[in-house]
DNA sequence: CAGTGAGCGAGCTTCCGCTTGACTT
């Protein structure tokens, strides 16, 4: 029996510390928190002092009676959670739920999981600190608090189920308003010159500093360059450098990984997860920059070896955040000396990009030397710019080069970089060619999953166990979509000198086209609005700053964690209970104008099915004439739809003729156009509109449909038509009315009963829940049937 | 999933931060 348990928060730490201890010590993993606030409503006494009601989840009891036993057997209990506010809660979580005794219980800290820094811990230990756990009390509660009361609040004036909290909402807010300030932006044009001079491996090119708003400027400067001198008027030759990013933290690695590798954070975050497990890179949840002793020297030994002495230099990053706490290191490579590992190719790839980044982090600058050559013209006052740039030493860039957000790509782009071919003061330039493109202004750039990490975490909001599920969270709850936007053509105007003559030409551009994007739903703007009028406070940018600035008097001691959390409960209560009383409830409603035929008002707002159009009043005791209703489309919304748009939607759904004798009617669902034939549903392609949809068209359609369903099915039963044998993207299927069921490899499909098919219907979990986090046992499976039974029966 | 847009009104939903497995139409 081991004398001593060492308790830290993940498993594959507890076995890398197991290994430096020996056999006095068991290593044991408390799987993060394992105690967490009741769900129900006393779950924080208000009214006294803030009174907290703990319990130990479901799925933590086996970890917490494991723990206990073995703490009860140990001579000395280490309590090694990570050491941040979250870490000393559960350190004293811990203490509290099994039962620990001070004279038996030591608290130990460490940032880096080396045997030194292991034992140098052991060596040290301390007491819980009371103020740090305090501090995370008051964060608990408070987040409790704000959550679970303008959560309410949105069901009764919004919408049932939907939710707000310190950082969802604030999420949600910088991307509502992102989207009105590209709606806002006027884009603005200007003629670009840029000449090109030389001839062959000595063409370079050069630009003009002032751009052109009117064409005719343009064209003047164009026509005054006609047969004018161009002369190198000066040479300026100035050495440059360039220096490594820091190693990756959750947020940069999120972000790179998405530019260079095109995942999203969830994505990323598994496939790390994945590395931290196999033991290939240290752990990946973590806001520091900060690399250890040994992996300084370890990244030394492998730049030395690999690419010589001149290539390395030590380097110390510090944390440009104030809200970092760094109990971990940087994420880095375990061994330095793998420039790979075993594993799949998502794996390796994102593997490459921390070894790659951890190493240029301590690898010296590349030295670069930049010439600016200014160009005069004879016939004008202005001068034409060349910047050239020749790298002298690649230094870092030897392995690696951060990437950045594609937001002004006008200012990057025509060789901003290029090498100049060898220049003298005073030389006389040929002109090959010279262009006046017109350049549109852009708008402020959209968030991406990892652009919106990126400015979360510069607010001080979430941290890097939360950046994943908060992205998740604002997309399921509707507030957001991520998606592929079609952009527009754009006509733009080039005007080209070459010789004497000036040619006009007019081109297009496709402009605005968006991919893995997110944007804002009507639902999420109509929240947001609702937030920002009766609770600007909490979705205020600064909140979490100013609350975060607090937790920090408390965890110093400064500032008592009740009193703190008095001043705030005590407003927000109020504008709680006066909201509820006062508030209308949230539409988001909008009036475009009155319909061009009849005169009567047409109008757009959020109801029970999402966002429609209304035309003519609401049904009141004078007016019992009916109104006119017509869902919006996918990427529509009631912010930006245009009068003439809102009518386009009254065209469908449309009858387009009849086939077997029942009609076709074309009409539009959530995943598109259909058409709809004896309750039976065909998509259309893409490139036919469902406006003209013809009978042919639409029988031709439904006839290929059916063919297809029938090369899918394998067989079906006379007992029931509703059940069939069919062959899907992942292999053979039951389809049983609207539930699909997988096939046990033993089965054969081409024999299957129904009898058989029945059994493995009945054997399927009806309240499987999807999702990485969704609790087992989070509802009374039965509650929700039968109500929704009855909503169905009332519609009849 | 699929054209609706009232309301008899039960009982439900919801937060942020720590951690992993089991699961995938």
């Amino acid at each position: 029996m081991a004398k001593n348990l060492l308790i830290v928060e993940s498993p594959a730490k507890a076995k890398t510390i197991e290994g430096y201890l020996g056999k006095d010590f068991t290593v044991k993993s408390s799987y993060g928190h394992i105690r967490d606030l009741v769900k129900s409503e006393d779950a924080i006494d208000t009214a006294n002092n803030f009174t907290q009601k703990y319990e130990v989840p479901a799925d933590k009891k086996q970890v917490v009676s494991e723990l206990k036993k073995l703490a009860k057997e140990a001579e000395m209990v280490w309590l090694a959670s990570d050491e941040d506010r979250e870490g000393e809660a559960i350190s004293w979580h811990l203490f509290e739920t099994l039962g620990l005794k001070d004279a038996t219980t030591k608290r130990i800290v460490f940032h880096e999981i080396t045997k030194p820094a292991i034992l140098k811990a052991i060596d040290t230990p301390r007491k819980i600190d009371y103020n740090l756990v305090n501090a995370q009390q008051a964060r608990r509660v408070l987040d409790r608090l704000v959550g679970f009361e303008l959560s309410p609040v949105l069901w009764k004036k919004v919408k049932p189920s939907l939710s707000a909290g310190r950082v969802q909402s604030v999420a949600v807010r910088l991307i509502v308003d992102r989207e009105r300030e590209i709606n806002k932006f006027k884009s603005e044009a200007a003629f670009k010159i840029v000449a090109i001079f030389g001839k062959g491996k000595e063409a370079f090119k050069a630009e003009l500093a002032e751009r052109f708003s009117k064409q005719e400027d343009a064209e003047k400067f164009l026509s005054d360059c006609i047969g004018a001198d161009f002369d190198i008027r000066s040479l300026e030759t100035k050495p440059a450098k360039r220096s490594p990013a820091a190693p990756f933290t959750t947020s940069t690695l999120q972000q790179e990984a998405s530019r260079k590798l095109g995942y999203s954070v969830a994505r990323t975050m598994q496939v790390a997860q994945k590395l931290y497990e196999s033991g290939n890179i240290t752990y990946m949840r973590t806001d520091s920059v900060n690399l250890s002793e040994t992996a300084l020297n370890a990244a030394q030994q492998e730049i030395v070896s690999a690419y010589g002495e001149k290539y390395h230099q030590h380097r110390k990053y510090k944390t440009k955040n104030a809200s970092a706490q760094e109990a971990h290191e940087a994420i880095r490579p375990t061994y330095f000396n793998n420039h790979t590992i075993d594993g799949d190719s998502s794996e390796k790839r994102l593997y490459e990009l921390i070894w790659k980044r951890a190493i240029a982090s301590q690898m010296s600058e590349a030295q670069f030397e930049k010439t600016t050559a200014k160009i005069s013209i004879s016939s004008r006052r202005e001068e034409l710019t060349a910047n050239g740039e020749v790298m002298k030493f690649d230094g870092f860039l030897k392995v690696y080069l951060e990437s950045a957000d594609d937001e002004e790509e006008d200012t990057q782009q025509d060789g901003e970089n290029a090498m100049l071919p060898p220049l003298t003061k005073g030389q006389r330039l040929a002109l090959q060619e010279m262009s006046a493109t017109e350049r549109f202004s852009r708008p402020p750039a959209r968030y991406t999953e990892a652009s919106l990490v990126k400015k979360l975490e510069e607010l001080g909001i979430g941290r890097p166990s939360t950046y994943a599920p908060t992205i998740s969270t604002i997309q399921n709850r509707g507030y957001v979509v991520k998606e592929e936007r079609e952009g527009k053509i754009r006509n733009f105007r080039v005007l080209t000198l070459k010789g004497d003559a000036i040619v006009k030409e007019n081109k297009t551009e496709n402009t605005g086209a968006e991919r893995g994007k997110l944007f804002p739903t009507d639902i999420g703007a109509v929240v947001n609005d609702f937030l920002v009028q009766y609770f600007n406070d909490i979705v205020d940018f600064h909140f979490t700053a100013s609350v975060e600035k607090q937790f920090d008097e408390i965890a110093q001691g400064l500032k008592e964690w009740t009193a703190m959390l008095h001043d705030f409960y005590n407003p927000f209560h109020k504008e709680v209970q006066s909201t509820i009383e006062t508030a209308d409830k949230a539409t988001g409603e909008r009036e475009l104008g009155a319909h061009p035929e009849n005169g009567k008002k047409i109008s757009v707002r959020i109801g029970r099915y999402g966002p429609f159009v209304q035309v003519g009043d609401s049904a009141t005791e004078e007016n019992d004439e009916k109104p006119l209703y017509a869902s919006l489309r996918n990427g529509q919304s009631i912010e930006t739809i245009s009068l003439e748009e809102a009518l386009e939607l009254f065209k469908l759904p449309k009858v387009v003729g009849e086939y077997e004798g029942k009609v076709m009617k074309v009409a539009i669902g959530r995943f598109g156009p259909y058409i709809s034939h004896n309750s039976a549903f065909v998509s259309l392609p893409k490139e036919i509109d469902p406006l003209d949809v013809t009978e042919e068209q639409a029988i031709e359609l439904i006839n290929a449909k059916r063919k297809k369903d029938a090369e899918k099915l394998i067989k079906s039963f006379d007992e029931d038509p509703e059940v069939k044998v069919l062959n899907g993207r992942w292999g053979p299927y039951i389809e049983f009315g609207k539930l699909n069921v997988k096939i046990p490899k033993d089965k054969d499909p081409l024999t299957l009963t129904y009898q058989e098919c029945k059994a493995l219907a009945d054997a399927m979990p009806k309240d499987a829940k999807k999702g990485r986090f969704g609790k087992a046992a989070s509802a009374k499976p039965a509650a929700k049937a039968p109500a929704k039974k009855k909503a169905a029966a009332k519609k009849k």
